[in-house]
RNA sequence: GGGUUUAUAGCUCAGUUGGUUAGAGCGCUACGUUGACAUCGUAGAGGUCGGCAGUUCGAAUCUGCCUAAACCCA
């Protein structure tokens, strides 16, 4: 019920903050987001954890309004909508922040004990945790609040150790000693997927080296020549005809004057280079193989935080971009260098530091992908799970048929530890078991040991990759770890879509999709949506570095988090990457404003002392049968949109119908005749009514605007509030007859408002209209209708004749066969009116004569399905009356000279 | 080097199985506004669909080549 303005001013903008507050507040309030297992369908979503001590940025607030639209709308739809809010360790990211605090603070991680450095890690995640997932409350994310986990809580963390341990029974994990990406600045490994290539200018050092016992050298070139301290072999092609000779032959390493053999394989690319290939196995993973393959000696360089290790008795502990210059000088006077390039090659970064990977031999734990990956790929080809848009299936199984094993392990304290524990220096000599008790056991029967004491196992120092955590997530936050059959996971598992960036396909994606099949035997979730990368008008990623990335609170403070949203949705086509327009947003507002006036309209149309409910009654009139029309067949189209996950496509037609149909035809067509009398009762109910259907409409996308005039169109008690009522139905399209009478309507309309403006008539002068219907309409339908034009155009008179001549020296028009007159004498250009005419004459028969030319050609007519030549027929015939009329208009016209 | 994707109005994008002298929003131009909204209204001007060749009665849509860009992997 709602009563007129005088007792509640209506502000003439809308007022997002305090309404924001107001409706997030009572939605939470009554836990509309809480959800519990019950007889409905479940819709369960698990939001992509943030960093739980990371801040809002663009690329959150595109993939939450994504979930959150559609969560929203599965809600209304019926379904038991469970979306799981939650953030991950980070292990990398945070225990880097917290290594920077400490410094600052004048403490070394070093001088501190493992405890004490996890002690001050937990009490900087208490700090800054969690600050994200209020800031996405602000953007209006329903999710369910009270279901919040963390992926180092204490029964995740136990989820993360029993899957590996599980993994490991199973004989998907082993340890070895394999070339790893190292990260000197957080000096830890990295998995492949950590390590960002970047195209970068390299110098392309020709180095010489001399072959022993000779005046010869042979030239070897590079960009990394500080490795050329390690090497232990020069590598040619065999079939390469100028070192053929060398085979065999050993040759002399400058600086460190070692003696190494020329090896031959196919290996090496003849047209690469100088055709002759140093060999660093400790520091090159294809150099490693070869070294493998000759048993040569692998001799490591550097020192885990990438200096040069005292033992090459060179440059010891210079930096390796240090002893790179030095090295470059000393070939270079040594008359080794024999000359320079620059080359544009790709080099390795930690995605986390920003630090060049060094490839390095070192001691890691790995996870098995072969056989893992296999159901993981299947079940993605045969669609058991979706991919929207689908054509990032070719890149995933690209990857899953080349996939590596998956480094795990982390030289890093801020994680899961290992739960592997060594009894000896032997490479066998560990047990993995999940507390010190049961390794203890353990290890006593593998040693055949039985005095083996707690103090003589000792504990694996580094914890698992994040991602070891993150790929249980849709299982863990259902503790589907910790009880397998519990109501929750049997009810909500798989969940149903998933929101993403492509660019974490690999990292995540792929391997929740391992787990599922792995763990549960059953997918992790039906439908994986990817939407695009975030970016600046100039098509960089939008970045903290680079500056370029509006503050997402700010935009919510200026626009509202309805017009935010809005913003965010209009540039997102699925799967494209988006260029972020503050406009957008604008105008995300604006038609929040515009809404908002349009309700304030109706209210200013209310008398006093009356009340007002919405109505939903049959309508009778042809602009409320053409409404309701229109209204079912916009949600059928954005039930289609929302399956086809199209969801800028169904915030398109939402906005069109409320803006232009609603706004713009309905409202108008409804207003008093006399200005400044209010509307009909009737109409302005009506009119109330279409308005509740259109805000369930529109709440995914604006939830706080439609919530707020959803309450004042009447009285709700909290089981009637909009988030949780029902989606409007759509079984078929309803008024097809009216609608279309109502769209020939408005065709004249415009084709009148064009004769206004062209003829540079006053708006408000009264004009004669006079319509000669074509065929297809019907003279009676019309005058029954003159309402609708005489509300919308100034009308002094108006006919409707099928027979009627044109009148001399008037404006015409004419739209789909019907012809529109306005008489003119004495205000007409009548030269204007030839030259519109001409042109309109030229472009008929333009296109007259491409299709008579169509229709001539036997072969098309033959061809061609007889529907689509009966058409263009129709449409020839069409065309030709058209402009026999036009040259009609035209003669007239003529004559009117006269 | 291998792979994937993309190329349509000034900008950002639609265009479903080949059959429309190619659509939307923004921007632009003109006109307008003392009672919902200048965060507005009405109207208009802009593309021949990256290039070339082919298949076809018919191609923005299919094929090949070329050009350019983006991403992924080595």
């Amino acid at each position: 019920m709602t009563s007129s303005p005088s007792d509640t001013d209506i502000p003439k903008l809308y007022d997002h903050s305090a309404n924001e507050k107001k409706w997030t507040d009572y939605w939470e309030q009554n836990g509309y987001f809480h959800s519990e297992p019950d007889s409905r369908e479940p819709y369960a979503v698990v939001i992509p954890p943030p960093n739980v001590t990371g801040v809002l940025h663009m690329g959150h607030m595109l993939n939450n309004t994504i979930q959150d639209v559609m969560v929203r709308r599965a809600r209304m739809t019926g379904k038991n909508a469970c979306w799981v809010p939650g953030t991950d360790h980070a292990s990398i990211a945070t225990e880097a922040k917290v290594v920077q605090k400490l410094r600052k603070e004048g403490i070394k991680k070093s001088d501190l004990s493992r405890d004490e450095f996890l002690q001050h890690a937990w009490n900087w995640t208490n700090e800054h945790g969690g600050i994200i997932l209020e800031q996405l409350k602000k953007l209006g994310a329903s999710c369910d609040w009270e279901r919040t986990r963390f992926t180092l809580e204490d029964d995740l963390y136990d989820a993360v150790i029993e899957c590996f341990i599980d993994l490991y029974n199973r004989g998907y994990i082993y340890r070895g000693l394999r070339m790893v990406n190292w990260d000197p600045a957080a000096q830890t490994a990295l998995s492949d997927e950590e390590v960002i290539h970047k195209e970068v200018q390299s110098g392309f050092y020709h180095v010489r080296y001399r072959i022993k016992e000779s005046d010869q050298y042979l030239t070897i070139a590079t960009t990394r020549p500080e490795t050329i301290l390690a090497d232990t072999a020069v590598c040619v092609n065999p079939g390469d005809e100028r070192f053929k000779s060398l085979i065999g032959k050993t040759v002399i390493i400058p600086i460190v004057n070692r003696e190494v053999k020329v090896i031959a394989d196919d290996y090496v690319d003849p047209e690469f280079g100088t055709g002759c290939l140093k060999i660093t196995p400790a520091h090159d993973p294809n150099d490693y193989e070869i070294g493998k393959k000759y048993d040569l000696e692998v001799i490591d360089m550097l020192n885990p935080d990438g200096t040069v290790s005292d033992a090459i008795g060179f440059y010891a502990g210079e930096d390796r971009f240090a002893a790179r210059k030095k090295i470059i000088k000393d070939l270079e006077e040594s008359g080794h260098l024999v000359k320079t390039e620059m080359m544009t090659n790709k080099v390795g970064y930690s995605e986390r530091t920003d630090a060049v990977i060094e490839p390095r031999l070192s001691l890691q734990w790995f996870c098995k992908m072969d056989e893992l990956s296999k159901p993981a790929l299947d079940h993605v080809m045969n669609d058991d799970i979706q991919f929207h848009p689908a054509k990032f299936k070719n890149s995933y199984q690209h990857w899953m048929e080349n996939i590596r094993d998956w480094c795990i392990s982390r030289q890093l304290w801020w994680g899961q530890r290992i739960p592997a524990w060594y009894f000896g220096e032997g490479d066998d000599e560990y047990v993995i078991a999940k507390t010190a008790d049961e390794a203890l056991k353990m290890a006593r029967k593998k040693s055949n040991n039985s005095e083996l004491d707690l103090k003589d196992i000792r504990q694996d120092e580094d914890v698992l990759d994040t991602w070891f955590s993150s790929w249980l997530w849709p299982i863990t936050v259902f503790d589907g770890f910790k009880d397998p059959d519990n109501e929750e996971i049997q009810y909500y598992y798989p969940t149903q879509d998933l929101v993403t960036a492509p660019e974490i396909m690999f990292f995540w994606v792929a391997r929740m999709i391992m787990a599922g099949y792995t763990f549960r035997n059953e997918k992790p979730f039906s439908n994986v949506y990817y939407h695009g990368i975030v970016r600046d008008e100039k098509r960089r990623k939008m970045s903290k570095s680079l500056g370029n990335s509006p503050d997402p609170l700010v935009l919510i403070e200026k626009y509202g988090a309805d017009g935010t949203r809005v913003g965010m949705l209009f540039s997102s086509p699925a799967g494209n990457d988006l260029l972020f327009d503050e406009n957008l947003c604008e105008q995300g507002r604006n038609f929040s404003t515009k809404i908002w006036n349009a309700f304030r309209f109706l209210t200013m149309n209310m008398e006093e002392g009356h009340s007002y409910k919405p109505r939903h009654e049959d309508p009778v009139s042809l602009a409320d049968k053409w409404m309701v029309g229109r209204i079912r067949s916009t949600i059928r189209g954005m039930n289609e949109d929302f399956e086809r996950y199209r969801l800028n496509d169904a915030l398109k037609k939402i906005y069109s119908l409320i803006w232009d149909d609603f706004c713009d035809w309905y409202i108008e067509v409804s207003k008093s005749d006399e200005p400044g009398s209010n509307m009909p009762k009737e109409n302005l109910e009506r009119a109330l009514g279409y308005f509740e259907t259109l805000m369930k409409l529109l709440h995914p996308f604006m939830p706080f605007i439609s919530e707020e005039i959803w309450q004042r169109l009447d009285q709700r008690s909290p089981d009637q509030a909009l988030t949780i009522s029902p989606w409007p139905s759509s079984d078929e399209d309803l008024y097809d007859e009216s609608v279309a009478l109502f769209q020939h309507v408005q065709s004249h309309i415009s084709a009148i408002r064009n004769i206004q403006s062209e003829m540079n008539l006053p708006p408000r002068s009264a004009l004669k209209i006079i319509l000669k219907p074509g065929k297809n309409l019907d003279a009676e339908d019309l005058s029954k209708v003159d309402w609708v034009y005489r509300r919308l155009l100034p009308v002094e008179t108006i006919t409707f004749d099928n027979q009627i001549d044109k009148p001399k020296a008037s404006a015409s028009a004419m739209v789909n066969g019907t012809e529109i007159y306005i008489p003119l004498a004495g205000l007409i250009d009548l030269e204007k009116e030839k030259e519109k005419l001409q042109k309109e004459m030229e472009n008929v028969s333009g296109y007259l004569n491409g299709l008579k030319k169509k229709l001539s050609n036997d072969k098309f007519v033959q061809n061609a399905p007889p529907d689509v030549v009966e058409k263009e027929r129709q449409k020839m015939a069409e065309a030709e009356v058209k402009l026999e009329k036009l040259n009609e208009q035209l003669v007239d016209l003529d004559q009117s000279f006269e």
